[in-house]
DNA sequence: CTGCTTGCAAAGGCTTTGCAGAACA
DNA sequence: TGTTCTGCAAAGCCTTTGCAAGCAG
């Protein structure tokens, strides 16, 4: 874990290692409220300001990956390979879609001056019995 | 204007009309701030609070459509048919990509339970020089 | 008239920030 | 030791809400 935020240009402290270690632990998608709430489950680890800057901080270092789906709170996926995402907006539950899974035919000539960032597909779906 | 908010079971007061006139006075992508600040900018028409409850409303009923590309504020779309978009995280700017020009091979299987509700594809971009 | 809508101001949820003390190389 | 991080509390932003007055049919 150590290794990993090094190799990110990312300083290990006690903290960011605990909040890696929490984000890393399986794939999963959590909120800041979430992670602050895990990494002081057994004992205090970090503080609320930490824990919101270690995210962006992770976020930027491309260790970890936003993911906006939602406007009242963004979730972080500690899964940076091309992949999407189901969001089911009646529950909030966000489940992984693989790459190869969604075949992007071609996107258009990007606007002018841009480079590319990164695509995000997002099927969002909601509770209830599919017609059959 | 005032039928198109009747057809979708809207009654039309003024002030969701004038909201309305400035959502569809061209293709764009507005925030609720700039909705607010275009509807009262010759004469005050419309409070917040009546903005962004508007806003609710015409996109629960289908008129408009949310666009969730930035966890600091949602923008409001008044095409409602399939497209996706571009979104310049150094800008702000959101630029529409027509529904052919990404063509989705076929998503997996929905969740159990669930039934589609719509597909998002957000291509990021940034300023940069395209290598050329 | 009766019900839905509006507006104000206050509250709310999530996130960021300023700054002093603590930890790190 | 010099720099970077942490934590607290306060502030900030966008959005929602409660409630009384106003408008629509």
């Amino acid at each position: 874990m150590v290794d990993l935020l090094r190799e990110h240009d990312i300083l290990p402290t006690q903290q960011r290692v605990q909040i890696a270690q929490v984000l890393f632990a399986r794939p999963q998608h959590l909120s800041a409220e979430d992670v602050l709430a895990l990494v002081n489950r057994d004992r205090y680890v970090a503080s609320k300001a930490t824990v919101y800057n270690t995210l962006g901080l992770f976020a930027t270092k491309g260790l970890i990956r936003q993911v906006i789906v939602d406007p009242s709170r963004v979730f972080y996926d500690p899964n940076t390979s091309e992949h999407h995402h189901f969001y089911n907006v009646d529950t909030g539950a966000l489940t992984d879609i693989d790459a190869e899974e969604v075949r992007i035919d071609r996107v258009p000539e990007l606007p002018a001056g841009t480079v590319p960032e990164g695509v995000d597909v997002i099927v969002r779906v909601r509770e209830g019995r599919t017609r059959s």
